[in-house]
RNA sequence: GGGCGGUUAGCUCAGUGGAAGAGCAUCGGCCUUACAAGCCGGGGGCCAUCCGUUCGAACCGGAUACCGCCCA
């Protein structure tokens, strides 16, 4: 198979994923016999579409699948969707707005198989975004939360919450949605600053003898205070408690309360108390027996408590009531002020505290258990800083409130009985009265937060409550991969329910990343128009390109700001892996090249994970220098990958994966093979093993990261293997005889010779077609020994003409210098260019090596330096000092010279 | 008000006690038969500020400033 002189991905990502689908690659079958390692998903919601945030989770949860699967570990992904209660029925009902009609004309049945119908028509559509991604989820075990199996686990849960006293229902005031009619949980509620007022009102004595006054934001609650709270410690009203106040407008006498809830600085230190419409004052109301009077209904609308404002929408009456407060002369003044306004997460209306029946979670008991689970460490956050929040808010929970007054959604398991009004909480369906044994029963309407659902994913979805293979193969899962915004939400909440239920953490390892901002680090959003499409960016640069680029800014504890530019340059990283493939190629390397060689043999490649087991591999490269650079190389970033996986330092995984296959195979190794491959046939073929060798593991090591490509590649460099993938070849391991740091030292000789004469060519604006002249002069008989053996590297990467050595002795005349440890490297310049350029260029190299050499004596003439600081460090400190002062020397001679040529 | 991050090259960011790094951008030179989405080379930084610890601090500790996020 030949390869394109471009990359184009488009064409390579479409043709794999249904290649890995239909054979199975992704099932923990796969492996039979390995350790097992499992993630689920977090769930993305049906309504969703693929965003940055998604892009990025899946990317780093597939990395993890990829490598653990090659590395023979039984990889269980678990994929699959949540319901979305409220979003998912926000759209539907915006469809039925359309037709003109609504959820209550159409009832509760047909309105929940409308969302069914929608679901199955819809939801699935970020499932087929996800693997466009790639995402080597086992399709074949996706969930959904409503499903059968799932709503059957939530049955369980709740009723045996129920059952230990852990759930109840009562009377208490929630956050309501007055938009999406339903309550909210203290976690959907979304604070946010804007601009309101404080306005000062007179509350007249009901004795005559004066006035309070009290400040508040929202007036038009007065209609349902019941008190007015002053601080006990307050020496301004101290004798006006236990007197009582006529409320304006409503004429309703109020005592005077102490209480410490009243903020002695907060406006004029007197609080007006609502029980029914603040979370303090309906603490204050409890407190001190008072009566909570609703004056908002559902809609928010004022209800007949509110005497003649009746009917009228919260805002409006707001208005009207500061008037008529005015009129009254109650209104003692206003001033601007800011104020905290509840929204709600899903649909942004200001939401409203409200007075209603509810089921809630008592959390404490549960809350205790998974906090100690991180404690203990039978669960660690990556990076660890974020356990401080997950410690925060668990310590300071409160009780969940789980019912939603929505129709999309799993229906509490509760009946009523029309007759006695009995409760009954049951797994199956009750039909008759356990008490009075009558027969017209009600189930509760409402419906269960979809968190509730979530947060039993890690169990529910391998079949719990029935003991599955799954659950004993896969609880706990390895590792979760979500964002922060969720901790709360969804993490938090499986721990308690994976405790509760499994007596086990529901993960060993939780790696928190980064959110996704724009290039200017802003959060990305709809209405700010910044929002880069991750499926606009795999159309234009390719799906790998996308994900090397999210891994590359996957730096433990910062956010990514995703840019063009970035992209842009590991697209072209793509397509230098692709070229790199293709110049390997056009040597008549591949299975098939090779078939046609002499006695090789197809075992050789038989995907050998220990690239020393290619056979024959390691004797032969046992010679030459640059071979068994690039294959200590290879073993170093084998060992350093690895790590980095292990660690989750993503960043570092594709920073070593690029620095090694741009910076040491392609712009080092390649470029010296092309000399051997221009030798005779046993060279050739030895260096054809090498790159082969090197390009198979490097692809190995960088599919998880890229998976599309390398198995384009793979396919191209093994044609007689169509019905295997790389996906499932092992993942490379070491061979640490393989790391050589002596050949590493040597070639770096070599290297550096190479570089120092690149640098005067291009310092001295010498054209690349120019064949220089280098001599070299060292007294070291082992560097003469490395540049002529490999005096071929070195004439061809640094376009020498002839290379000449000397001991020492007469250095020649107008030359340019370089200095390396051991060797001067002269290049002669005679007639070739301005002998007073290089005198700068000279110039400039000792003023660095004399600013060097100044903090090295600074330390070395320090007592304590000699004294306190390690030998090694001391000694390592005066080699350098030794090695600067040569150069620095042999520069200045070579000044002189030149100045003397001048003269 | 409480907490958590961040501050390193023009930009985006790595770097956890012993010579300041990468990618991109920039400048100069190259159509060198894998790649111009490329090759070679260069310039560019009191590592936010101050004070400590240490023989030695971008790195450890404490303050300060500014930016961001979370919670109340």
């Amino acid at each position: 198979m030949a390869l394109d002189k471009i990359y184009d991905p488009s064409l390579v990502e479409k043709r794999w994923f249904p290649v890995w689908m239909e054979r199975g690659y992704f099932r923990p079958e796969q492996n039979p016999t390995g350790k097992p390692f499992s993630m689920v998903i977090p769930p993305p919601n049906i309504t969703g579409s693929l965003h940055m945030g998604h892009a990025l989770n899946n990317t780093l949860q597939d990395i993890l699948a990829r490598y653990k699967r090659m590395d023979g570990y039984q990889v269980l992904w678990l994929p699959g969707t949540d319901h979305a209660g409220i979003a998912t029925q926000n759209v539907v009902e915006r469809q039925l707005m359309e037709q003109g009609t609504d959820r209550w004309q159409l009832g509760r049945e047909k309105f929940v198989e409308r969302v069914w119908t929608w679901r199955d028509e819809s939801g699935g559509h970020i499932v087929h975004q996800l693997k466009a991604l790639g995402t080597s989820c086992d399709w074949s075990r996706e969930r959904f939360t409503m499903d059968e199996g799932l709503s059957r686990a939530v049955r369980e849960v709740f009723v045996r919450l129920y059952e230990e006293g852990l759930i109840y229902r009562g009377r208490y005031l929630i956050n309501w949605c007055p938009r999406c009619q339903t309550a909210l949980s203290d976690l959907e509620v979304e604070p946010q600053e804007s601009d309101g007022h404080l306005y000062h009102l007179s509350y007249p004595r009901t004795d005559g003898k004066g006035a309070v006054t009290i400040a508040t934001t929202r007036p038009e609650t007065l209609l349902g205070d019941t008190a007015v709270a002053v601080h006990p410690e307050d020496e301004r009203y101290r004798d006006l408690i236990g007197k009582m106040l006529t409320l304006p407008l409503v004429g309703r006498e109020i005592p005077v309360i102490a209480d410490t809830h009243a903020d002695k600085e907060f406006g004029t230190g007197a609080l007006k108390v609502t029980p029914a419409h603040d979370f303090t004052d309906f603490e204050i109301g409890k407190q001190h027996g008072l009566e909570a009077i609703s004056i908002l209904d559902e809609q928010a609308r004022m209800t007949t408590e509110a005497g003649s404002y009746v009917g009228m929408d919260r805002y409006a009456c707001r208005t009207k009531i500061v008037e008529d407060l005015q009129q009254s002369g109650a209104l003692i003044r206003t001033e601007p002020y800011k104020i905290m306004l509840g929204h709600c997460y899903r649909c942004r209306t200001v939401v409203e505290p409200f007075l209603s029946n509810q089921w809630f979670v008592k959390i404490k008991p549960l809350a205790d258990v998974a906090i100690a689970a991180v404690k203990d460490g039978r669960t660690t956050f990556f990076p660890t800083h974020w356990e401080k929040t997950y410690f925060a808010w668990m310590e300071n929970i409160r009780d969940w409130c789980i019912s939603r007054q929505l129709w999309w959604g799993h229906r509490i398991p509760a009946w009523y009985c029309d007759a006695c009004g009995e409760m009954m909480v049951s797994r199956t369906d009750v039909t008759a009265c356990r008490k009075c044994g009558a027969a017209t029963l009600s189930q509760e309407t409402d419906v269960l937060d979809t968190w509730f659902s979530s947060g039993l994913w890690p169990f529910s979805t391998m079949g719990w409550p029935d003991q599955t293979v799954d659950l004993k193969a896969f609880y706990p899962t390895s590792t979760l991969v979500t964002g922060f915004d969720i901790i709360f939400f969804w993490v938090a909440r499986m721990m308690m329910l994976g405790l509760k239920f499994m007596g086990e953490v529901p993960f060993r390892h939780i790696y928190i990343h980064a959110l996704v901002r724009d290039e200017r680090g802003q959060k990305m959003s709809k209405s700010k128009g910044n929002v880069i499409d991750p499926l606009e960016v795999m159309a234009a640069y390719g799906t790998d390109a996308l994900r090397f680029t999210l891994t590359a800014q996957s730096a433990m504890g910062r956010d990514i700001r995703l840019s063009a530019d970035r992209i842009t340059g590991y697209r072209n990283f793509a397509n230098k892996v692709w070229n790199a493939a293709r110049f390997v190629l056009m040597q008549g390397t591949g299975d098939r090249g090779r078939g046609m060689g002499e006695q090789e043999s197809e075992s050789k490649v038989e995907s050998s994970a220990d690239v020393s087991q290619v056979s024959g591999l390691k004797s032969q490269v046992s010679t030459d220098l640059a071979d068994r650079w690039i294959l200590s190389r290879l073993n170093r970033t084998i060992t350093d990958v690895r790590q980095a996986l292990d660690d989750y330092r993503f960043n570092e995984v594709a920073a070593l994966l690029y620095q090694f296959i741009w910076h040491e195979f392609c712009d080092w190794y390649l470029e010296l093979s092309k000399i051997s491959l221009d030798s005779d046939e046993q060279v050739r073929e030895r260096t054809r093993a090498v790159l082969e060798t090197v390009l198979d593991t490097a692809l190995r090591l960088l599919h998880p990261v890229m998976p599309f490509m390398t198995e384009e590649i793979w396919h191209a460099l093994h044609p007689d293997r169509e019905a295997d993938s790389i996906m499932v070849q092992p993942y490379p391991t070491v061979d640490v005889t393989l790391i050589d740091h002596e050949v590493e030292r040597r070639m770096n000789v070599v290297m550096e010779v190479i570089r120092a004469v690149r640098n005067i060519r291009s310092e001295m604006n010498l054209p690349p077609s120019l064949a220089l002249t280098a001599v070299v002069i060292s007294s070291e008989n082992a560097i003469e020994a490395e540049l002529r053996t490999h005096e071929a590297y070195v004439q061809r990467l640094a376009r020498l003409g002839e290379i000449r050595y000397q001991t020492d002795g007469e250095r020649p005349r107008g030359a340019a210098l370089a200095v390396i440890d051991g060797a001067e490297i002269h290049v002669p310049l005679a007639g070739l260019v301005n002998l007073q350029e290089e005198s700068k260029r000279l110039e400039k190299e000792i003023a660095k090596a004399v600013n060097d050499l100044a903090g090295i004596h600074r330390k070395l003439g320090d007592a304590k330096f000699i004294e306190r600081a390690p030998e090694e460090v001391v000694e390592e400190q005066r080699d350098r000092a030794t090695q600067l002062e040569e150069k620095r020397q042999s520069l200045e001679k070579s000044v002189e010279r030149l100045r003397q040529i001048q003269a």
